[in-house]
DNA sequence: TATGAATGAGTTTTCATTCAT
DNA sequence: GATGAATGAAAACTCATTCAT
């Protein structure tokens, strides 16, 4: 308001994010390749030569966003386990509940749909991926499913695979959410979607007779 | 020029297989969008104009990988479900191993991540795919999951979000294979990913007492 | 009908007129160039390679459209003017006609269009049409005229150029047909045509008596 | 590489009609489908991609080449006609020498047989030819006959298609330069083949007197 | 810092022509 | 003679990137 050097100021600040954001709603919609750089500037309002001043190339958007974006959000899901105090059942309920929370429901779902879809052409986009979002994402669902097994709660019989395991589901539903799901009437509902999961995965089909 | 071999020869039986062969291993290798239309012919030993003899255009090879090397695979399943006389467990796990032995094993495993990668943006493909494969694909899992409902075996509270839940991880061992592999150095080793998963899925994490 | 064997002979020695009269009415339609090999082939009743049978290649074909289609019409006009011993007004009269039903109404009348317009990248072929049909047609107009200059029914400045100037309009009539007819609604209605064209004409040419 | 002179130089204004010009030199010399966009950007001076950040493809080019470099020119015969104070005969010669200065005399007397040969396939460009240039231009020639007819000048029996049978020898003579006149040693004598249609056009329209 | 005009490599598709059958 | 499968050259158009302003 009475500032106007300011805004502009804070604008020069905001270009590389404003860039980026621009960049993940535009590879929502249309994957990596086909986005390009000049839809980025116009939805970032700039031109087409702007986003060349803070990226190099396309592809370092690409890791920019993942860098930047995405995982930023990785220490939430440290902390819960970090303090969790109560079972281990709901402490894998909550942890569920906030990955689809921060990234399940935002735009962000669409990334492992890009680097499944398109990153194997870029390497580099999806070593940094895998290292820094999955490896440390692992390690989370690691740590929860040992707390359970420490607090007799838990009985796993193949801790490695099972972490991939327990993600598959929420993770095929990010995936759902941005390919097969325009083929299918019905929406996914994401709460009973992440119940069913729960309960699939903790109770099992087989019928408990006790 | 150089090269001894015949170079027009007339194959006009056995062409389209071989293009479609070709053009799934390199869809494998780099994707659909990345892979020439002179790479597929190249592979499958014809020269650029070849394809279009038999194929329209590249969409039109794409579609016939999937209704030529892929459903034809669907009724193996259908068999086993059919006939099934023994427990619904051991159909489950039936199932899943044909079901990896088939597609898994073999370089239809990458039919999954062509189409959540890059059928977005080619729709027909993606109906095709949904329609002729995911809806008959999840109808037999519905069937073994109703026959164990019926033998008091297995309790499903969500029947239809349940199927896409049991699949997940199967699916999910596909795409890995064909992308976030590469970043990791050991391989999945799938017999045991198999039993992990059917081991958590008939079974659940929590520890059942009594 | 009981000599089926005679009926192949026939259609042997037809073959070469069946594939020109089918790549004339193509060429009429959609012209040379987009005209394709196959097309002529298939309204001809035969396959891809028999064109080449007959002609090298398709160029020749264009001339022998030109040479076995056109040019036997010429010695009509001839005939016309050889034989005349009437008024030199009802001779160019009769000339025009002829002109018109022979050519004008058939599809031969799309040559002159065919040349202008794509005959340019074929300098062989416009040669031909030149000398052989042109050149010709050009003569048979200038002995009708020198026919009226020596009965004193015509004054001709120019001869040389009334020749070009006296053919336009039967030769834009042509040319109308098959290219801005279809912007307008109304055919050109070719008789009235011809008559409003003479009556310019000669009574432009008439020696003026009074 | 070895070439002196800057590769990077802006000329946003300048470009379009350079663009235009180059063209139509081109499809003067080849045809609209005898010529490469790349021919069309070397002529300009420009490279493969500038042509685009103009036009939106080739078809666009023609359409540009009619709208920007002919129908300017109609306004010129507008003005002859409508301050006209001598006689029509006079107005009639007037016209045909400036439609031959400004369009038979320039590269743009290759339209006519651009529109006859080949944009048959290209039915807007046609239609933009007829509606923007024909018609006008036929209205032109319209308005000079009625001036001839209401001053008793001239005799007119059949206004519509007296239109087309005037313009005849003009367009004729610019098809020919295009065409035939390749096949022909001597060139035309422009303003001898004017002299001579008016001759017989107009010793054919005038009221005999006597 | 920002612009946006210009560059030029890259790919699908068509089709005249060839030749093994 | 006839077939039709196979060849391979050719061209419009896109878009990431550069750089003069």
């Amino acid at each position: 308001m009475n500032c106007p050097i300011k805004r502009w100021t804070r604008r020069k600040e905001a270009r590389p994010e404003e860039i980026l954001l621009a960049a993940l709603s535009l590879f929502v919609e249309k994957g990596y390749s086909a986005t390009k750089i000049e839809d980025i500037a116009r939805v970032a309002g700039v031109t087409r030569g702007t986003p060349y001043l803070y990226f190099a190339n396309k592809e370092e958007i690409f890791k920019a966003v993942i860098r930047e974006l995405l995982l930023p959000k990785l220490p939430l899901g440290g902390e819960i386990v970090d303090e969790w105090q109560g079972s281990a059942r709901d402490l894998l309920c909550q942890l569920f509940t906030t990955w689809w929370e921060v990234m399940g429901e935002t735009q962000l779902s669409a990334l492992p749909k890009l680097m499944i879809g398109e990153a194997g052409n870029f390497p580099d986009v999806l070593q940094l991926y895998h290292d820094e979002f999955i490896v440390p994402g692992n390690e989370l669902i690691r740590r929860a499913l040992a707390y359970g097994v420490a607090r007799h709660e838990f009985v796993v019989q193949d801790m490695e695979y099972a972490l991939h395991i327990l993600s598959a589901p929420i993770v095929m539903a990010m995936l759902w959410q941005h390919s097969l799901c325009r083929c299918s009437p019905e929406p996914l509902e994401s709460r009973r979607y992440i119940a069913a999961s729960l309960d699939i995965l903790l109770n099992g089909l087989l019928l408990r007779k006790g």
